[in-house]
DNA sequence: ATGCCTAAGCCCCTTAGA
């Protein structure tokens, strides 16, 4: 079983990258991010056409969150995640969707960027970050395959950025978003794309900006987390890095990852 | 030290992204 996860920024305006990436790759789960579409918006229709049933989550102007399913339809389990306690913030963005789909949970995440930092939007992120593990520590009480993936926003590690120095500043690679993330690691999840490229040198992402793209200034910061009863039937993972290239591209390339289900 | 793109909104500038 292929489950994918694909940061589209913007479902309207990628809609035929995006109709013709499910075509060519026919992933089984597709988990898009920034779909950047209210409820109403989302082209439900279009997906259906092609075999993929959907659930959504849309917000206006950004965020937004969606998981495909081919010829089944995905079981929602969870919109949003739970707040710690009274008095967590509440937290109105599209960022999170689960569902069910053949028997694996599958989380798709869209965690906060956290720029400028310090400051709160960096204090957002760290937050999101902890409600996040403590949904993880649930997922993982399942003992079912189960895959949390999508848009981290996080750089693990120097390996996973063409020059560390160049981001040195940014919320994506502070010590805190690292050792948010090291600890899911830490709680025994498994970091697909890493474990089988543990070398680093990975990108998922190329800014619009200055060429990034054309030079291979990119980074890793979509990740596939899996449980033990996943990553005991992961077979291979990757980058579909060519999308990146095409015309009216995203500026993230997808991810994926292949289990013997 | 800054901007470099891109998408969306009520839309010819601002916000957000990473």
């Amino acid at each position: 079983m292929r489950i994918a996860s694909f940061n589209i920024n913007g479902v309207k305006a990628r809609l035929p990258r995006l109709l013709e990436w499910l075509q060519e790759t026919r992933p089984k789960v597709a988990c898009l991010q920034e779909v950047k579409s209210q409820d109403e918006g989302f082209p439900a229709e279009e997906f259906a056409k092609i075999g993929y049933h959907a659930i959504w989550h849309g917000q206006k102007s950004f965020n937004g969150v969606a998981i495909l399913a081919d010829g089944v339809q995905p079981i929602e389990t969870q919109r949003g995640l739970p707040l710690l306690g009274p008095d967590d913030p509440d937290d109105d963005h599209a960022r999170y969707l689960e569902a069910d789909v053949d028997g694996v949970r599958v989380a798709c995440i869209y965690l906060p960027n956290g720029n400028p930092q310090p400051g709160p939007k960096f204090d957002y992120k760290l937050a999101w970050m902890e409600r996040l593990r403590a949904r993880m520590h649930d997922l993982w009480a399942l003992e079912i395959p189960c895959a949390v993936v999508g848009d981290y926003n996080v750089i693990p590690e120097d390996k996973d950025v063409w020059a560390p120095a160049a981001m040195a500043e940014d919320a994506l690679m502070q010590p805190q978003s690292r050792d948010a993330y090291a600890r899911l690691l830490g709680d025994g999840w498994t970091d697909a794309i890493d474990t089988l490229n543990p070398r680093g040198g990975v990108w998922t992402y190329w800014d619009y900006q200055a060429g990034a793209w054309q030079r291979d200034h990119g980074f890793r910061i979509d990740h596939l987390l899996l449980s033990p009863e996943a990553a005991d039937r992961l077979v291979s993972a990757g980058v579909d890095k060519e999308y990146r290239g095409r015309e009216k591209a995203s500026d993230h390339a997808p991810v994926w990852v292949e289990l013997s289900l």
